[in-house]
DNA sequence: CTTGTACCTTGACTTAGGTCAAGCAAGTAC
DNA sequence: GTACTTGCTTGACCTAAGTCAAGGTACAAG
């Protein structure tokens, strides 16, 4: 077998694992794993830059990538930390309009990018229309909280909130994240973040210990209805 | 003419004058005006509380609605300011879920109350489809916009971006929102908002005297790229 | 071994903006 | 008229969280 074919198996397959894009029929994941293209991009670097010319979305198959907005001061809004199985950059499929945002690599990732041209051909397949609607549909959901997340709640619900967003009620976590990108997504900086998790240990309700979380009861009970 | 008819003569009237309901089709304007129900609310009165139960979303043809949710202790996001020709509650048309949200109308309001059956059979139509795609697409923009409005922007800027998002960039306003609202819509309490009203008149950058708001030069200029 | 460089923590300090309470102006109800 | 309400303003005060600067700690490069 040669290395071109090996490479569209290598998509074929991944395209079966994502998320969203795994649930297209199989005629609609061959003309995918043709038209796309799959790129290796590691952590540090990113994906695109705010105001980047563009005409691609990209499917997340592997790692994290933070998707986030500057203001001319450098002051900086993470929208979201992204991990396997999503999607991010549809925004520029419906007008030609550059990057509204810039996506930075955390983890080395393996991405799908589908260009707009082949996105439009898919948009006529019934099947991959629905899941992208409620792909877009759940993401409209998370902005939602997210405001609400960020207008109304303080740091230490923010994390909590965080926590469970993006990994589930668990008693015991695997933290990949680094403190920095956390602080980031529940907006705030390191410093205060830092001060935060010294706080919480002191009241026992936590316990972190090189990538290893673990929550106390009392915390549980402090979030049963949320 | 009887009542009945002339209602649905009514109904007809505000679908074809709506953004997005009026881009359908003849014959589905006709469906939608058979199937949906108009709702005069006057304001202060909720369109849904969070957590109700429902099954429909709606389109504002009149008036202006407040989407905002409330923490457990009581401290509130408003998530949008809806003014005519925008839909909302439409989040839960494709998950039987409550209400994730409050929905107060701060103006009185003209809505059409759009059951999901009828909004599943209008999804059939191409047209319907993409320009409520286009809708919600623009909701996403509109909401990542506004993450990092919240986070990376201090209370004035985000006033003058939200003057700038709600009405334009004119030299001159007529304002219907209350200043509570206002506050509120740029997530900060009426307190703050006064005050910066009184330092932006004593720096000569505006004046408001009754409904008439103006901004000076230099407030463009510094706002010229954004 | 030493130098560098991230990342994280800690301390001292500042500040934007929230809270609480009082007062005022305009509209409406009686 | 007086009283009540609602929206807005002002003052005094407080505090969560940001900023700035200095250290640690650990891993990587020379």
């Amino acid at each position: 077998m040669d290395q071109t074919q090996s490479q569209a198996m290598v998509r074929q397959a991944l395209i079966k694992a994502h998320d969203i894009l795994g649930k297209l029929n199989n005629e609609a994941q061959l003309e995918l794993g043709q038209g796309c293209k799959l790129k290796m991009i590691e952590a540090d670097s990113y994906v695109f830059r705010q105001g980047d010319d563009g005409d691609s979305f990209y499917g997340l198959c592997r790692g994290a990538v933070r998707v986030f907005k500057q203001s001319p001061e450098g002051r900086e809004a993470t929208v979201k930390i992204l991990t396997a199985g999503e999607i991010f950059g549809e925004a520029i499929m419906f007008r030609r309009i550059p990057y509204p945002a810039d996506a930075l690599v955390l983890e080395d990732a393996s991405l799908l990018e589908i260009p707009r041209e082949l996105f439009m051909r898919l948009m006529h397949n019934e099947g991959f229309r629905s899941d992208f609607f409620m792909a877009i549909m759940s993401k409209l959901d998370y902005l939602t909280r997210r405001v609400y997340f960020l207008t109304a709640l303080d740091v230490e619900d923010r994390f909590f909130n965080y926590l469970f967003e993006q990994y589930g009620k668990l008693a015991s976590y695997r933290i990949s994240t680094s403190k920095k990108d956390i602080a980031a997504a529940i907006g705030t900086v390191p410093e205060t973040f830092s001060r935060l998790l010294q706080r919480l240990k002191a009241k026992g309700e936590i316990s972190w210990e090189g990538d290893e979380l673990q929550l106390s009861q009392q915390v549980f009970k402090r979030y049963e209805g949320a």
